[in-house]
Order: structure tokens, then C-alpha cells, then sequence
RNA sequence: GCGGGCGUAGCUCAGUGGUAGAGCGUCAGCCUUCCAAGCUGAACGUCGAGGGUUCGAGUCCCUUCGCCCGCUCCA
């Protein structure tokens, strides 16, 4: 997370993230995973309206990215934006993850100090002894080289041995109960070094030998470029065009933290954009865009999109990467991040946008030997026929990668709302498209003919929208209790069967963010409601 | 992984080593013509889990799990 200044955006007020937490428990949006059994730290699970509002955000991604890209609006290029989508394994074959970068970069075992409190890589530790050999019963200097840590550990330990030769920490026996950590100014503080293996594995197959250990996924998106080649080779699609797909990943995260911020089973919705790559545009025909032009567009849309499913406040910003933050394939990255309330002043990654050059699909080309050229028809040189010789390139890639259950943590907390001026404080102000009970109607009282009114609104309106969401219903206690506990689930909208329904065939609608209340025709509810929902 | 705080009803929380509590919510009935209203009643707990001390543990001790805060980590 990052806690990324923010200038122009005077602080938010900061809403209660515990009264949010009991809300959602409350509620049935999130419970802790296997809570009976004492919960599993880093894991959550959605309860029934949780579940319908995170499905209604993957599917609101699904529709705007996968169905009708960039809601119809056409790319940098002028032409519509063409995505196919895909659903791959959450487990692959283990050289996709040495591929990738993930086994290498994250399998290095770690000393910490126990004094200090700082984590070092075990590899980097290295220790001065005295060139002479034995150091006796006097104390080893650790340090890290080029840090600080090397120059004041060299003077004590010259101080203590004289000529100094230095050797790995790995090289010593355990337990160093001599060694003097890089930080610390007494001996024995540093653990034993220990692994962290943030990729999740499994066995394949019964028998759990090593060679049958396999990964479960730490990003959707290696499955799409272990799959992209397939994907073009059968799809009669050209660059420029995208993958997507919406799926579940792990990281074992050593801190899981921040309610459902950094779960170590989450969901993620990525597209992987392919591009062509700049030396290929020079002077080329049809003119299209270069990869930066559709960083900048994407980078621009996702911001949008997450503000069109109801994170438009000052919550939410684009974060360009400094350049020394830049991942050493990327030439650009933004983050779309949101102010949480534990995370406030500073922000919180929502979804990446990163030009990730052709760094991913050269990688598995060189582990797995299999070409990832695209053979592009439309450009290279044109032959008498009138045709072109085409080109051979490793596509350029840009990838917005999204978090679904950050999203839905994030809606949850731009959503919640605390009035006091309303008889019941708590509300949900999600947008209709979102919210997981669509509609409620009820009879004002139960009796007068009311309540069977309200049933038929019910079963029509569930029958037309019941796809969308939920349409509830509800007739005991009073009206202002029942407006009050569809405020609190985030429900935009109220019917209400009074006296005047049976002679003028009309109902109240009542707005959940303001409270207000319209007549409206019997007939006519169906169509407000369609309208409404933005059918 | 380290340090600190916390864990009692669905939620928020009281609870001095001596019978397990309140408010809200939930449910039922009555009442009720628009905002958690009123009246009556009901259900709901292995006091996070395990062990120990004690005649007796929600309370004291140990272990463990989980949550929060700060470090650390965050491809």
C-alpha cells in the first residue's frame, strides 16, 4: 500500500472502518472464513448479499470489458476495441511461474533480527572474521555490503580481530550466537534463516514427491500469455486486441491485513492488451496507435469505469509511477487507487495499469522454446499483388490488472454512509447497478387490501428483474423499520402500497440517499425501475 | 515474523475469583395510513480454543487461534 501524498485533495472525513466491519457481518457481506472453527488468517468469505454484489461488479467488468470494450467507445486508433476472453488454470505447469519471474524472485530465505527488528536476505548476509581464523570467544561483525551496516561493522571488528576476511552468514554454524546482526550491538539476535514461499503448491498426482510440485496461481495473467499464442492462432483476431479473464489467485502474504484489503485467496479481473510493437509503426501502413497511446487509453478508461460503478469522490486517484519505481521491463505503470478508511491519509491499489513491453511473452518464449510471434498480415512490405509480406513480432503488452475483491472492499467503504440527521444513521449508497437488492415493495400496513397488492408488484417486478438482483418484500413491523433495513443492505429503492393504491392505482417510491418519495402509476413501476437500473 | 492492544448473544459492549448481563437487532402477537414509533412476549452464549492454579475461573497463569495498530513484506 502506498501512502502516496496527496496535494490537491483536501483530507476526506474518515469513516469508522470498524462500524463498517459489523455492518458487513451484520448484514451478511463478509464473514471471516471457517469462523466457527476460530477463523484462517488471511482468508474471508462473502455471505449473501456480499455475494451478490461481488458478482454484480465482476459481471459490470465483464460486460464493459469483455462484452462491449470500453463501452463501444473506439481506441486510440479509431477502430473498437476487440478483447476475447479466457479461463485458465489456476494451476500450470510449474515453468510458467519460473517463466514469470515468481519462483526466482520469491523463494529467498530471510534472517531477521531480533533486536533490531530488521529482515535481511539470508544470501546477502556476510559476516568479517579475522583473517588469522579463529576468532576465539570474541563476536562476529554481520553486515550487508554497500549499505552502512558494512563500514561501522568493519571498524569494530578491526577493533576486535585485527585483519579481517569476510565469509557468508550461510557459511557459519547455526546458532549464531556470536554473530553481531548488521543493526544490532549485541550478539545472537538473528533467527535461524527461514523460507518464505508467498506461491501456495500443491503435488500433482498421490504420491507429494518434489518433482510433482506445482503452484497455485499467484496472477491470472500468466495463464493468459501461456495461452495467447493459442488464442491468435485460432481466433482470426489481429493486433491490436486483448485477453481477459476474471479468476481466483494466492499469495501466502506474510502480513494479512486490512480486513479483505490483502486476503491470500483473492480474485482478479486482467486483460492482457496486446500491441504492436513501436520499431513496427515507423512509416507503416494503416497507421495505428503506439503501445503508449494505448497505456494512456486504458490508464484513462479504467479510472473512468471505476468511477461509473460509484467511486467518483476524491476517494479515488491515478497514480503514475515515479521512473525509479518502474519495474525494469516497464517503461510506464499507473495504479488506480483508493483512500480507504485504514489506509487514509494515503492510498490503496484498486488495479495496475502497466506497459509491460514484450517482457512476459519473450520470457515464456525463452523457457518454454515455443515462438510467440505474431504474424501480422497487414504490415511489411506490399508485393505486386497488392497484398503484404507481413511481419513476425513479439507483441507489446499492456495489462490493467484489477483487484474484484478490493473493488468490493472499496465500494463497501465509498457505499457506506452515517447521517445523523436520519432516524437510522446507517446507510449503503451503492449504485443501482451494484447493489445487490435492487428493489423492495411493501404495503404500508397489512391488511386493507395492501398486502396482496404489494405480492403481485412483487412477483412481476421479480420476474423482469429478479436476474439483476434481488426484489424483496416485506410487511411486518413498521414502514419506517423496513425503509430503515433496506437502507442499511443498500437498496435504491422502495415501493410502497398505501390507501391511495386501491382507488388511484398508484405507489410510493421512496429514494434511499435522500429519503424522498414520488407517486408513481402501478403500471408504470416496471419501466421506473428499468430506467433506473439504466436498462 | 517482531512489538503493543483486544476476543463475553447477530451487532455494540458491561461484568470485584462465587447463579451469564444490558442496549440494539431478530422472531411472534397486538397496534399502526410513510421513516429503526408503541405495547406484550420469546428465542439466542461451550465467555475464541486447549491446558493449568483453585473448593470454585468470563475473571489469575501458560499455550494456541483470530482481529486491530505499529514495524516488516507487498512481483
Amino acid at each position: 500500500m502506498h501512502d502516496s501524498p496527496t496535494p490537491h485533495h483536501p483530507p476526506a472525513p474518515s469513516k469508522p472502518m470498524d462500524a463498517i466491519v459489523a455492518l458487513c457481518k451484520r448484514r451478511g457481506f463478509i464473514y471471516q472464513a471457517s469462523e466457527i472453527y476460530g477463523g484462517l488468517n488471511g482468508f474471508w468469505d462473502y455471505g449473501p448479499l456480499g455475494t451478490l454484489l461481488k458478482r454484480n461488479l465482476r459481471e459490470a467488468w465483464w460486460q464493459d470489458v469483455v462484452m462491449l470494450p470500453c463501452w463501444g467507445r473506439p481506441g486510440p486508433d479509431g477502430k473498437p476495441v476487440s478483447i476475447l476472453p479466457v479461463d485458465t488454470r489456476i494451476i500450470q505447469h510449474p515453468k510458467v511461474w519460473e517463466a514469470s519471474g515468481h519462483v526466482a524472485g520469491f523463494n529467498d530465505p530471510m534472517v531477521d533480527c531480533r533486536l533490531t527488528k530488521q529482515r535481511y536476505r539470508y544470501d546477502h548476509v556476510q559476516v568479517f572474521v579475522p583473517a588469522s581464523g579463529d576468532a576465539g570467544d570474541k563476536p562476529l561483525f554481520a553486515y550487508i555490503s554497500d549499505q552502512p551496516s558494512e563500514a561501522k561493522q568493519r571498524k569494530k571488528a578491526e577493533k576486535a580481530h585485527g585483519p579481517l576476511s569476510s565469509v557468508l552468514l550461510s557459511s557459519l554454524p547455526q546458532p549464531w550466537a556470536r554473530v553481531i546482526a548488521p543493526d544490532a550491538d549485541a550478539p545472537g539476535s538473528l533467527t535461524e534463516p527461514r523460507q518464505f514461499n508467498l506461491m501456495f503448491h500443491s503435488f500433482v498426482g498421490a504420491t507429494a514427491s518434489e518433482s510433482d510440485k506445482v503452484y497455485l496461481r499467484p496472477e491470472t495473467a500468466q495463464g493468459i500469455f501461456a495461452q495467447a499464442k493459442n488464442v491468435w492462432d485460432t481466433n482470426r483476431v489481429r493486433v491490436p486486441f486483448g485477453i481477459a479473464q476474471a479468476g481466483t489467485s494466492f499469495r501466502n502474504e506474510v502480513t494479512p491485513r486490512n480486513y479483505t484489503f490483502r486476503s491470500r485467496e483473492f480474485e482478479q479481473m486482467e486483460v492482457e492488451f496486446f500491441v504492436v510493437p513501436p520499431e513496427h509503426l515507423e512509416g507503416d501502413e494503416p497507421a495505428t496507435s503506439s503501445p503508449l497511446d494505448w497505456y494512456r487509453f486504458w490508464r484513462d478508461w479504467r479510472m473512468e469505469w471505476w468511477k461509473s460503478v460509484g467511486l467518483g469522490s476524491d476517494n479515488l486517484q491515478l497514480r503514475e509511477h515515479d521512473k525509479d519505481e518502474l519495474a525494469h521491463y516497464s517503461q510506464a505503470t499507473s495504479d488506480i487507487e483508493y483512500r480507504f478508511p485504514f489506509s487514509a491519509p494515503g492510498f490503496g491499489e484498486l488495479e495496475g495499469v502497466a506497459y509491460r513491453g514484450s517482457f512476459d511473452l519473450t520470457q515464456h518464449q525463452k523457457h518454454s522454446g515455443t515462438k510467440l510471434e505474431f504474424r501480422d498480415t497487414a504490415r511489411g512490405q506490399t508485393l505486386p499483388n497488392g497484398s503484404r509480406r507481413g511481419v513476425a513480432y513479439v507483441p507489446h503488452v499492456i495489462e490493467p490488472s484489477a483487484g474484484l475483491d478490493r473493488g468490493v472492499l472499496a465500494i463497501l467503504c465509498e457505499a457506506y454512509t452515517r447521517d445523523e440527521s436520519r432516524p437510522s444513521p446507517e446507510l449503503m449508497k451503492f449504485h443501482p447497478r451494484l447493489a445487490p437488492i435492487k428493489a423492495a415493495v411493501f404495503p404500508l400496513i397489512e391488511k386493507d387490501g395492501m398486502p396482496e397488492v404489494a405480492l403481485r408488484l412483487h412477483a412481476e417486478l421479480s420476474r423482469r428483474f429478479a436476474r439483476l438482483g434481488l426484489i424483496e418484500t416485506d410487511a411486518k413491523q413498521s414502514i419506517g423499520k423496513r425503509y430503515a433495513r433496506m437502507d442499511e443492505a443498500g437498496c435504491p429503492f422502495c415501493f410502497t402500497v398505501d390507501g391511495d393504491t386501491l382507488t388511484a392505482q398508484t405507489v410510493t417510491v421512496r429514494d434511499r440517499d435522500s429519503g424522498a418519495q414520488q407517486r408513481v402509476h402501478l403500471d408504470a413501476v416496471p419501466a421506473f425501475l428499468s430506467d433506473k437500473l439504466g436498462l
